[in-house]
DNA sequence: TATATTCTATACGGAAATAATAGACTTTAA
DNA sequence: TTAAAGTCTATTATTTCCGTATAGAATATA
């Protein structure tokens, strides 16, 4: 499952992805329109500038805008950053692979064999879609009702 | 990430499913050769009992047994019996749908469209393979070392 | 029929991960 | 100088996972 972590941090990222041409903005405000606990908020955007996704403000008019084309986001290197591993099994992973606790014998795990095909095909998607996508689909979704 | 209950489910499964023209395997005879806490185990194999998977025999000479051909065991069975949801979130399931906390317009929501398509992709492949798969898969991987 | 063997069922407890909160500090605009 | 922001670390609360315990029921076989 997802984590609470990463679904507020996508939203704010389609957040600051709608507001691009405007002025930095506020983590309370971000807060107040996704309805994500402030506090919570400040952390997950604190980690979201320091792997280079925004740019911050302190101070009066301060607050938070992306740092990159909302197109050169992609889903992937969120969740890298506020969930880890894509991959259902440590050992399928990619970026954070570490052995099973239970297996003594990776090289011919049938587990592990279906699990990386399950990672490639969830990591084709994932990397294939930006916060650019996202705002993209829930505008087609909108406009279909 | 597959919780560990999933991956005994599994192991097990595959060890009955090698036994099928054999009498039924004691619950302690599979904790032991794959290193399962047996108690933790019991539980497991009920379930899946339950769920109709395995037969069942008490008393002297009881035991487990498949009570399926391996070929139509699915891991996308036994992982819903296991871990539930196999979507990554609640609002994209479809045994197990319940809506995101956070979630106000799942209509139009892009995380939701997305991970859609992540959990197609991912019932495709767990709905197409069965133990009896996981097996051949095993046996490839040691036949190429 | 007695007994050991094996599965059945439910309840419990500790550990780890997740979610949220708190408070003190730093920077900056006006 | 002060109020408005973000920064950083610690702490608490909640939930889920993993494993254990215990009592019970069914069955083979001596």
């Amino acid at each position: 499952m997802l984590s609470k972590k990463t679904k507020y941090a996508i939203k704010a990222l389609v957040v600051l992805g709608k507001n691009t041409d405007k002025p930095p903005m506020q983590i309370s405000k971000i807060a107040e329109e996704e309805r994500i606990p402030k506090k919570f908020l400040e952390q997950i955007l604190l980690d979201l500038r320091n792997a280079g996704f925004l740019y911050s403000k302190k101070g009066a008019g301060g607050g938070y805008s992306l740092n990159k084309d909302p197109k050169d986001i992609y889903l992937v290197s969120i969740m890298r950053i506020t969930d880890g591993p894509i991959a259902m099994v440590p050992c399928a992973s990619l970026n954070f692979y570490h052995k099973c606790d239970e297996c003594h014998q990776e090289t011919t795990c049938g587990i592990r064999s279906v699990f990386v095909d399950v990672r490639d095909a969830t990591l084709k998607i994932l990397s294939e879609t930006s916060i650019a996508d996202i705002i993209a689909r829930e505008n087609t979704l909108i406009t279909s009702l």
